[in-house]
RNA sequence: GGCCCCGUGGUCAAGCGGUUAAGACAUCGCCCUUUCACGGCGGAGACAUGGGUUCGAUUCCCGUCGGGGUCACCA
């Protein structure tokens, strides 16, 4: 009896693994065309550091003709959530990372080299189980977790590497014939990788991003396939990224220390290994210490909390993008008008450390994509924004004419007004150019240097009566002010009135103040013509009245 | 603890033997016919540390300290 017995008796079923190596060829791509994938397992959760990833491999294959694909990693059926697959890709949807092949929904992947889901997967792993315990570098295992729990707890108490190698791995020298007659008796069993490794072997690996890195050789015989038939994590990535022809392993950086075992995974299956990009994560300040964007602790986290907040996909993506290649900001900026797909994103570029997340930053970039939209544009997005999680702002923003008129102020010129950051930020930010809004509510008046009633009262009625005319031009209007200034005997020009302070109570900016607050009932708005133009006489006369009535 | 990776201003980061050590965000000041925003100009602000190697180290080597990752029948 002999290994191939054993192997036979375990996977009887199990297909020759030549039939695998034909049904999935090498792909038929030019010269350097990268294949890579985003490969999480069906949380429902999508993480930014997910995204993230994606993003880089997505733009890579487009920017070699290659192939990028989304496979799920379903082998834990213990993490298994409703929904998670569509999840997944609704996210990337949102974000406009489409995957050439892997799922498309729940059920339904497509392209030639599926299924894109482990657990639909089984068989094949089982055919290349077989075929390295047939070549006797795989091996079933018959202890039970609880006798792995207490080699671990003996080697830890006599401080000695944790592990099933070496002397510790008692089923690795049990004969064929012992195996075949425990398997005969019922005994449950797993397999084992039977690693032909030793730790004081050094290895050498060269990462994509990481540079060279050294490691001491794997010598641990892990499990490949588990008590419920499925593979582990590392077997299945050997199997579907060697089928799948993957070229670009591209994957967070808490893999770089699977690196051994992966590589030796690969030769023993007598795969060539792909190329692996270890990507640094999203970090974040926790009082003084830098850790990984946590799913429980940090809302921004969750690619979601994007969607809701109304931070546009384009400006997640810049924002991403300047973290992984810092020349993108140069490019940015020589480029404004360019989409983000002519940037030519390059992998040894990347940082080896991790970043640490910027939300200031990335609502300054937000603002600066946001301040490109046109009227319309900034229109329909907030629009969609506001249907899904801001009534009030769906309402306001059904008078679309007005609304296109107020997000028309400052806009479409070589300096566009940069005040929103965000789809959130929008309701606070055009509400007072709402009468309904404006004149029901009870309004504070922050005048600042004009402050007397008396005066105030005065410049608004003035200001009505004998000088606004709304189809002024703008300089027009802007000497008017200037007169009224005058009249009230305030300076009026402001040079004027430094030269001379003395002279002067205020100036004519104080008279503007007085006007907008009245308005407005803010210091700081946008230009005030343009504001008076949107608003129309009727409604600064009810503005003014209200303001005179205010005490 | 073992193994691996990393350490340039508050943050993201260029530079990688000789530089006045870029740039962006944030911050401060000035200017931008009246605010704010935008924009422009300017300021403050950094090579973790100790030893080497070298004519010369932010750049190379070693130690220290600091940070991160990983050590499952989870991915």
């Amino acid at each position: 009896m002999d290994y191939k017995d054993l192997a036979e008796l375990i996977f009887p079923n199990a297909k020759d693994i030549s039939y695998y190596e034909e049904k999935y060829p090498e792909r038929d791509l030019k010269e350097g065309a990268i294949v890579t994938r985003f490969a999480p397992s069906p949380t429902g959760f999508v993480h930014i550091g997910g995204l993230y990833q994606s993003l880089i491999a997505r733009k890579l294959a487009t920017q070699t003709d290659g192939v990028f694909f989304l496979r799920v990693e379903d082998t834990d059926q213990k993490r298994e959530v409703e929904n998670g697959i569509s999840g997944i890709v609704q996210a990337l949807n949102d974000f406009g990372i489409i995957p050439d092949e892997g799922m498309i929904s729940e059920t339904e992947g497509k392209g030639n080299y599926g299924p894109y889901r482990q657990s639909q997967r089984k068989e094949i792993y089982q055919s290349y189980a077989k075929y390295l315990i047939s070549q006797g570098k795989a091996y079933p295992c018959f202890c039970t977790p609880e006798e792995g729990e207490e080699i671990r707890a003996k080697q830890e108490a006599a401080k000695i590497r944790p592990g099933y190698y070496g002397v510790w791995a008692k089923c690795r020298n049990i004969t064929v014939e012992e195996a075949i007659e425990k398997i005969k008796n019922g005994e449950s069993y797993i397999i084992r990788f039977k690693s032909p490794g030793r730790e004081d072997r050094k290895i050498k690996h060269h990462d994509v991003i990481k540079g060279n890195v050294d490691f001491p050789e794997n010598d641990q015989d892990i499990v490949i396939i588990k008590a419920d038939g499925l593979p582990t994590y590392h077997f299945a990535h050997a199997i579907d990224d060697h089928l799948m022809r993957t070229t670009h392993v591209i994957r967070g950086d808490e893999w770089l220390s699977s690196i051994p075992l992966h590589l030796q995974l690969f030769h023993e299956l007598g795969f060539k290994a792909p190329k692996y990009a270890h990507i640094a994560p999203i970090m974040k300040n926790d009082n003084g210490n830098k850790r990984k964007l946590s799913k429980r602790k940090d809302s921004e986290a969750a690619v979601s909390y994007y969607d809701e907040e109304g931070i546009p996909e384009e400006a997640v993506k810049e924002y991403l993008l300047n973290i992984a290649n810092s020349n993108f900001e140069n490019w940015r900026r020589a480029n404004k008008e360019k989409s983000i797909d002519e940037f030519e994103l390059q992998l040894n570029k990347m940082s080896v450390s991790g970043a640490l997340f910027d939300m200031v930053k990335l609502l300054d970039v937000g603002k600066t994509v946001i301040s490109m939209f046109t009227a319309q544009e900034v229109y329909d997005r907030a629009l969609v924004w506001a249907k899904k999680y801001d009534k009030e702002l769906e309402e306001m923003l059904q008078d679309k004419e007005y609304a296109l008129k107020v997000f028309g102020i400052e806009r479409g010129n070589k300096k566009p007004r940069k005040d929103i950051s965000k789809w959130a930020e929008v309701k606070e930010n055009i509400e007072y150019m709402y009468d309904d809004k404006f004149l029901s509510k009870e309004q504070e008046y922050p005048y600042q240097v004009i402050n007397e009633k008396e005066d105030i009262d005065k410049i608004l009625t003035l200001y009505l009566e004998k000088y606004y005319d709304e189809n002024d031009d703008k300089q027009t209007w802007f000497d008017k002010i200037k007169e009224l200034a005058g009249e009230m005997g305030y300076a009026k020009e402001v040079k004027e009135f430094k030269a001379n302070p003395e002279m002067y109570k205020a100036h004519v900016g104080d008279v503007s103040t007085v006007l907008r607050v009245a308005l407005t009932g803010r210091t700081n708005t946008p230009d005030m013509y343009e504001i008076m133009q949107v608003l129309g006489k009727d409604s600064i006369e009810k503005r003014f009245e209200k303001a005179k009535n205010n005490n």
